[in-house]
Formats: C-alpha cells, structure tokens, sequence
DNA sequence: TTTGGTTCTTGATGCGCGTCAAAGCTCGCG
DNA sequence: CGCGAGCTTTGACGCGCATCAAGAACCAAA
C-alpha cells in the first residue's frame, strides 16, 4: 500500500494485529501530549515495522506519514497459515522490534541528558546518515518533518529551535536549501556537538565511522 | 539466579544472546549520560523479560538490580533444543517486549509533555499500582530508589525532586514512612496531578479504574 | 546509645528555555 | 505573476529548574 504525505493509519489498538512494514518514506509516531500540545514520540525509517502492540493508549496516538510512503500492511496472525516462513519472519519482526526500542532508549537518553542544543545536533545527525547521501564528510539529506515537527519531537518550542537552527547554520556546522533540505558541512565537526554521538552512529549503521574527539573532552 | 540489590548484571552486547526475565525484584536499564551524570533509562518489573539486544550501544549501559532478586536466565538459542514450546515462548517474548516499549513510548511521552511535579506523581502512581498494595483508593509500597535514583529516571535533579516530595507530602496526597516507603492518601487526588494517567493506569494493570478528572479539565 | 557517613532537605541565586508578539519568508493557488 | 496563508525567524521578558552550599535526618555499625 502507498500512503500520502500528512496521512495517518488508521492505527487504533483495536486493530493491534496489523503490521506495518516500511518500504520507503518517514513516518512518526504521534500522541496528544499532556498539555493538549502535539508530541512526536518515534521515527519510523525505511526497514522498520511496527504494529500498534508496540505503542501505549495515549489520546491521540497513531502513525502519521511524513512523505510520500510505501508500505507493507499484513497481519500477525495471518502468518500462521505459512508455518515454513513463520519463523523466519518472527525472528525479522522480533529483530526490528529489538532495534526499534533501543533507538527509543537512545531518544529517552537524548531527552533527558543533552541541551536542547546537542539534541538538535543529534537529530540532524540521525536524519543525514540514515536517509541523506553521505559524501566523505559531508551529507545531505531532506527534512521530512517540518520546524514544529522536529520541536515537537524533541521537546523543544519552535522558536527555540529556531534560534539553535540560526547558531548551528552561523557556525558553519550545517547549512540549508530552502525549508526542507539539510547540508551537513561536516560530519565529524557535528559529531562534536553530540556528546553520545558514538551510540547514534551505531544504531544508524556508521559503528565504523570515527567521530574521534566524541565525547572524550568531558 | 538471585540477584542482590545494587548488584550489576553483566550485560555487554557480547551477550545479546542472553535473556533474564524478572521474577521478583525491580531493576533499571542504566547508562551514563553524556555529561557524565548517570541515568535510569528504563524500570524491569517481575514478568519482564529483558535482553541486552534492546539496548542501545551506550557507555556504561547495564542493568542493576534496585532490591534483591529472583531472575531467570536463559539463552535465545538454547530455545530452538525445544520446539514445542518454542512457539510459546517467543510468543511470550514478543508479547513482554511490546509492552515494555510501550511503556518506554510513555516515559518519552511523559518526559517531554510532564511538568516535574506531574512526572513524580506519575512516577510514584506507577510505582504504587505495580509493586504496593493497594486498598480502595490508598495504597502503600516500598521505594526500590533512592531519591537521586528517582532523579536520574525522571531526568531531574535530586534537590528539585526533594523539594517536589515535600509539596506533595504537604498537600497531603502522599506521606512516606522512613525514606523508602510512601503511602498514597489517594489514588484519585494522585491522578488529578497526572494528565495522562490513564494510560499509566492502563499500562499498570488498572484499566477499569476510572481517574475521574483524568486530563478532562484541559 | 553514640558515632560517623551517607542521603536528604532547604535556601539563595543564575541561566536556559518557554511564552508572547510582531515581522519576514516560502510556497501554493488563483 | 502576484497575492495570501501558514510557516519560520527574531526580540523582550518571565518562570522553572539546575547549581552550589550548608545544615538536618537517617541508617548502620561499634
């Protein structure tokens, strides 16, 4: 199946059966905060499958497409009648799911321990090697999600986001081509904003990829 | 195995292949952040099932335990020696860590939606409906962490999280006996100070227990 | 019970980020 | 091509929470 831009699944946890698998596009997680205020609360990239097990009953929550997607759509229990592909497929769903948590432990990580600063950097960072094109040092990716968005995903106002987009572009660390495109001038430069920038490139498939000073000037 | 309170278990990604599955005792995911502070990351309550594939690659990531424990360890690979009960254990496993990161979806959502004071009412309404005993509408439990641990998880600091103990103990919607004991007066007054508790209250086994207020008066 | 160390509380102070308001940019649509 | 709505940026200002420091309460051992 396709889904639009700003489309949501029909997501509610009647429907927990469902598994969702992305072929392409963003999609994100989103809730009605506490404060009647919008939260984004999870990324989905190309690769990653979710159902709605997976997401807790707050007001609001389903899955809502950033871009223009393509979309696996099928049901848990479906699986049952191709016993010779189940297992292999659980251990596809069981790994993605695995995966999926540890980049939303790495988010609660990211919330709670950096500035509002370092978490616009890592944000940046995470969006640019998971979906850019990654050149030497430098990437350049499209900003799915617009300001708000992101402030809303990584509990920022936007205005404040503003403010640190307008620093992190002044310092030269990345640039940007109308609303919705990134340039990252260098990696590693903005990989030093990023305290925990280590465990980023991990999860986001660079492990390899020398962020050298890291976080060793703490 | 019995684990013994403060006592790390050993949880590099090495043994990724290892699951413990919590049958008494609480435990916490913990990390250092990228200041150097140290951070609760995640709370394992009896039934959960933990591996260290859930985990993302940060520094100092392991889980320790926060009271003595009863734990069950085993090996993922060891389960396909049985395949009758295969099936049923990763439907099991499936099944707990869906759950545990829908409740990591909620502590993100709390973190950022939550003023302070809601996130320790969150924390200790929680806390309560898991591990106390509840009676009508009051309930008692033990405190497995200290004040500073308390923090660490709901990303405050330890002198601010005092001064939001003693303003709850001061209205009267909670008391505590000794440092690590707290009674709840009242489960209801408790969720007035929660927007969203009743997703907390659904995640926690207390589905039917109507909030009343709930986040109505928003 | 006394002692000592740890944990917790409380006060004073400062900074970061949220809030509000107004102006500037983009981009879609006619 | 130009207009208008919705984003985004920028400034001024206030509040909430972190920080630092000192004192109090608690707990465990002697």
């Amino acid at each position: 199946m396709r889904a639009r831009r700003r489309q949501r699944l029909v997501m509610s946890s009647k429907w927990s059966d469902i598994i969702y698998v992305v072929k392409s596009g963003v999609l994100v997680l989103s809730a009605n905060g506490g404060s009647g205020r919008r939260q984004l609360l999870a990324i989905l990239y190309p690769g990653d499958a979710y159902s709605m097990s997976l997401a807790p009953p707050l007001d609001g929550v389903g899955v809502v497409a950033m871009t223009d997607c393509d979309l696996i759509r099928m049901r848990r229990s479906a699986l049952e009648d191709f016993p010779s592909e189940m297992q292999e497929l659980e251990a596809f769903l069981q790994q993605r799911t695995a995966e999926l948590h540890a980049r939303s432990i790495l988010h609660i990580a990211r919330l709670a321990s950096l500035s509002s600063e370092s978490r616009v950097a890592a944000f940046i960072l995470e969006l640019a090697l998971r979906t850019g094109q990654v050149v030497n040092d430098t990437a350049t990716c499209d900003l799915p999600l617009s300001r708000s968005d992101i402030a809303d995903y990584l509990s920022l106002n936007a205005d404040t986001l503003s403010r640190i987009m307008t620093r992190l572009k002044s310092r030269g660390t990345v640039a940007t081509v109308g609303r919705s495109r990134a340039i990252v001038k260098s990696i590693k430069r903005l990989c030093k904003e990023v305290p925990i920038c280590r465990t980023t490139l991990a999860l986001h498939g660079y492990a390899e990829l020398d962020c050298q000073a890291d976080n060793s000037h703490s």
